[in-house]
DNA sequence: GCCAACGTTGGC
DNA sequence: GCCAACGTTGGC
């Protein structure tokens, strides 16, 4: 079975790898760009890989693993008129916005920093969490950029 | 279909 | 809190 790696960022104040953990597993809702959408809606499979990143926080990296889990549903939160991410736009019968849900796997026992990250520039190659700029909530991973950022966790 | 205005993301 | 980068919106 094909397994791929994709990198999720979240905000540790809005939701943390701590949460996640407490949870074991959350549906990712509120995702309201395409591309991001597409990878949930058409390329995730269950058991793919997943850095969990957090973002707009004193630092940013990567602080565990968790993992795809079940198969594409909509977003409920697009139907619901009272969420913020209401979108009056989309049709029941053709959802506009996916969701899957992710699983906690592990935390690591300290951050792979953003910073780090840009050492590791040369090794890891082409990243799009590198590139300026960057805004995507949802990044595809390779396998040697995923098995580069576990070693990074490993050592200290 | 262009593109200026606007809103959001996210590092710093 | 600032602001660069970028995606989206909407007027034309």
């Amino acid at each position: 079975m094909r397994v791929a790696y994709w990198l999720m960022k979240s905000e540790p104040e809005e939701f943390s790898i701590d949460a996640l953990k407490k949870v074991k597993r959350e549906p990712w809702t509120g995702v309201r760009n395409y591309q991001a959408r597409n990878f949930m809606w058409q390329q995730m499979q269950p058991g793919d890989g997943v850095l969990f990143y957090h973002s707009n926080c004193p630092v940013p990296g990567v602080v565990g693993l968790a993992e795809v889990m079940g198969e594409p549903l909509p977003d409920p939160t697009q139907f619901d008129p009272l969420s913020d991410y209401f979108d009056s736009k989309s049709d029941p019968d053709k959802p506009r916005w996916w969701m899957r849900h992710v699983g906690f796997k592990r935390k690591f026992k300290q951050v792979v920093s953003l910073d780090r990250l840009r050492g590791e520039a040369g090794a890891l190659g082409e990243f799009a969490l590198l590139n300026r700029g960057n805004r995507l909530s949802i990044l595809p991973v390779s396998e040697a950029q995923w098995t580069h950022v576990l070693s990074l966790a490993e050592d200290s």
